[in-house]
DNA sequence: TATGAATGAGCCTTCATTCAT
DNA sequence: CATGAATGAAGGCTCATTCAT
């Protein structure tokens, strides 16, 4: 999958995928502060203790780079939301698991997700990124399919389906931007709190 | 305030002044889409017609460039937002009455949005950007003044006052990545979609 | 016919034209000299008083810079022989003209022959070079086309036709390695040479 | 020689120049393919099963390859034609002969031949490559010697005795370039065609 | 011996910016 | 005002070479 010679023995090869793992995450981090185009290979390198040439053997090249961060960031979001949608649950009990899942992995997943987002434009274009942008369409698409019924059973809180997910969408992945892990609320309490306002909800109590 | 010479005598102005504010407006537009690194100064300039050189006329740098693209989308909205502020009215119609117009200037804005979005990592360090951080702090500053009254009624769809203000940031800001002018909402639709989600209240006549 | 913008105007046009000229010309006698992967953008450009990026003006990159080479040693190459083949006359006096005509070109292009024959390896793969390599096809094809009657004719001074062919072309090229501008034979001359060596001719006067 | 530590041991030694002999012909074919330049020394060492360090016990470096490859081309040559030389015989024998030598010696190197002429550039200047240049240089003299009185007798088939030996030195070298093992000639045949267009002989019989 | 990771110098190329016309 | 040529500083990437294992 990496443009670069992985080797073949076990023992080199585990190593090499903890490095490659390594130089993603920390590309991650640089991306996410200093802005892709704006990092050098330089900079990053210097930031895991390697020269510039030594992340090449490693990543084919910056722009793969961008790729395999999308990838560390969708594919493990993706399988764990599917293994979620496995279990049998109401909508509404699975939304709220599925957003939990989901704010968390955007709170470990800081960076990734703001690089994910600052790269937008790039993303967007070209079939390089297809499978990326599928992977997210995937993603939105789970979230569609237990938005639909609680829509149909009006259980939202705003009259558009698809202006539900929208808000939720928007919610949920600007959390990337002022989170902060030893804050005041935890991601499974600030899941809560989205999914509350989505179902248009806590109030209920108050009422009387 | 334009880092290059701007023409004194006021017909000359007028007409400057015209052409600077299309050249940012090109400028957004462009960068919204290719981003602000990945453009070049050469094909900003193709596409208002003019050869590389004569951007410089109108604009000292491709930085300033960007600050003219913050200015043109914060000014308006603090201005405008002023306004409404001034006026008197409850809470919980002020606070509408801004989504709305949040919302219409962003779906306005879109490009501008979106760059202000994807430059995030640059505006948020370095004095030149103090300014527009400002901005952007005061504008947030507004919609807090507002939430705080409408939390301490109990009003809100969550707990955590501060986690209604991300939301609604989130969800708002996030409008510029999938309006499309002739959708099927409106902003102001949105926008009340928005502001019913927050106050979780839609489902009132539900209660009965 | 160049990768970079040629100007539009006539008078920008010519202009650039004559430079391109130029820098195709200076890269030919460097590369003659220095070799073409030895010589560094920036050496190329000192040549020609000109800065680094300034060559990028003119050619799209350093590879087209060899294929412009190619062209100027051809292209002039190819014109003047098929003037040359669309006058009536013997095959004998045709190709005796053709080699003259021929070795005078090699020595007025000594640096793009010397280049062309030092990169062959490039030149020789690869759909971008196959222009190139038809042209030089079609070179060798007049060639054979005059010196197949002349061998029919019993005229040569070796019993395989194809040989006769390669000698000459050896011959010819070669001429680029050692020929000096000023000396002992004129091009016209050593072309005479090598057609009376093909004839096997010149002894003849001697055998009484 | 070689700037490697050579085994001392006879066994291990004759070992080490086996496969330093396999790695600088290796090396050849490939340079002669793809160019020296372009030719990377992973590449290389792919082409002989080795990893890129393993070349290194074998040659010093890249450029000291080039110098084995022009060193296994000349020497032998340089050998085998004094031998022939030191032989009794006519100098129109003796060329023929060695000339034979020779064509066989360019065709079996075919490779190194490709190099050598590809690189010239590299072989014509600085310090380092003198010993090939004189190899050469020898080599022509031999040539030389054996044309002069050739000449003398009014035996060439040019007016010019340079330029016979230029001629002579085009067509052989060239052969590289377009002979093929199981071509219709064989190198001896070659080598006689090349020698009779030299003399412009061969038609004198079929005179009378 | 052999391997593959790592280095670091260097090169091609891009591009914001300047300036003569 | 506008143009397009020119500059020159970087930056991404390659690759010969070294070295611990």
């Amino acid at each position: 999958m990496a443009a670069t010679t992985r080797p073949t023995r076990p023992r080199l090869r585990e190593r090499y995928d903890r490095r490659q793992d390594a130089v993603v995450r920390a590309a991650a981090r640089v991306f996410a502060h200093r802005g892709y185009d704006q990092t050098t290979i330089q900079e990053l390198a210097a930031s895991i203790d390697l020269a510039a040439g030594g992340i090449y053997h490693y990543v084919g090249s910056k722009e793969q780079l961008l790729e395999l961060i999308c990838d560390q960031l969708m594919g493990p979001l993706l399988e764990r939301a599917r293994v979620l949608l496995a279990e049998a649950a109401e909508p509404d009990a699975q939304l709220r698991a599925l957003v939990r899942l989901w704010v968390e992995h955007v709170t470990e997943h800081r960076d990734h997700m703001l690089v994910f987002q600052q790269e937008r434009h790039v993303i967007e274009r070209g079939a390089r990124w297809r499978r990326i942008r599928e992977d997210r369409k995937r993603f939105e698409q789970m979230l569609e399919g237990l938005i639909a019924p609680l829509h149909a059973a009006g259980r939202l809180g705003v009259a558009d389906e698809r202006l539900a997910l929208a808000a939720l969408l928007g919610m949920v992945n600007h959390t990337a931007q002022w989170y902060r892990p030893r804050g005041r609320l935890s991601p499974a309490e600030i899941a809560d709190g989205y999914v509350d306002l989505l179902f248009g909800a806590p109030r209920a109590p108050v009422d009387p």
